[in-house]
DNA sequence: TTCAATCCTGAGCGAATTACTTGGGTAATT
DNA sequence: AATTACCCAAGTAATTCGCTCAGGATTGAA
């Protein structure tokens, strides 16, 4: 399991296209402007994207990006999965005579903690996150108007 | 959040502590030898570590390393923080006039999520881990004497 | 008291990765 | 047919990774 900032970039776009793939696609280039990221940084992680069936790219004017299943069928490890190749590259150097199962008990360890993080994102799909966000909105919203009328009432009592 | 090689060498180190450090101090040196990790890079792990407390060093021949603290006190969280350094840098670049909203809304959720990610790692000790591996260990025993003694009645049968 | 084991510190370095650039394409809509 | 946008491959500056080298500083043991 790894965690980087291609994968924040990877998650942060397809965020993106939930949020505004709605109507109609959308272009790379608007991403580009919207998160601060590269034109050309971004087809290469949409091509990894696409390989793995997560995003479907529509040609020609007026085209752009739709997310490849629903929001709610998209998992945070796919994306990161996708874009971070994961080789989860066992390293198994170092004296293999001595102290062998100190080794691989560590690492069996560790490789049980990396499974644990990888189910939990397995878990978190980006709609969670959208519908979370819509939720901590409306919230904070809600806290907003009663201060409005909170202050609002005092301004009638004062 | 950030999770890379480093952190696992990090945490796997910290394990062989936990699992290790019943019985006197350990060097880096065996645990260079155990994890195939050079010990220099190790020093300068132990370094981030110590300057965090979660190890405390023994100076002289006979010396090494113990937990800071108790196996059940110290998170994985608190381990890849004190070396992965997280300066969780929240990339504020792009076009700040244009689509400010969709922007801090896709930040705001992928912040969202690495909470919840710190907060997962937060909730997992060392010690988790090692009674974790522990129970596994245990049923993967008992299920090797099973398949013995199965063995065992077939040869008799046989 | 000297020696050796061990922690501690800092500078630097090659290789890999990251984030990006360049420079081309190709498909599809208008 | 022109334009929009996806698609692709190679290169590149900056950063990080994992490590080496070169020394201390501290302490137990001979």
């Amino acid at each position: 399991m790894r965690l980087s900032t291609k994968g924040r970039y990877a998650v942060t776009a397809m965020l993106d296209l939930a949020l505004n793939g709605t109507d109609g696609p959308v272009t790379l280039a608007d991403i580009s402007e919207n998160q601060g990221i590269s034109l050309s940084y971004l087809e290469q992680l949409f091509a990894a994207l696409r390989n793995k069936g997560l995003v479907r790219g529509v040609r020609g004017p007026g085209g752009g990006y739709y997310l490849g299943r629903e929001s709610d069928e998209i998992s945070i490890a796919d994306v990161i999965c996708a874009v971070d190749e994961w080789v989860e590259f066992t390293r198994c150097k170092g004296k293999k005579t001595l102290h062998e199962g100190q080794r691989s008990m560590t690492h069996g360890l560790w490789d049980d903690l990396s499974e644990q993080i990888f189910m939990f994102l397995t878990d978190i799909t980006l709609d969670d996150l959208v519908q979370r966000g819509k939720a901590r909105e409306a919230e904070r919203r809600e806290k907003r108007d009663v201060a409005k009328r909170v202050l609002g009432l005092k301004e009638q009592a004062a």
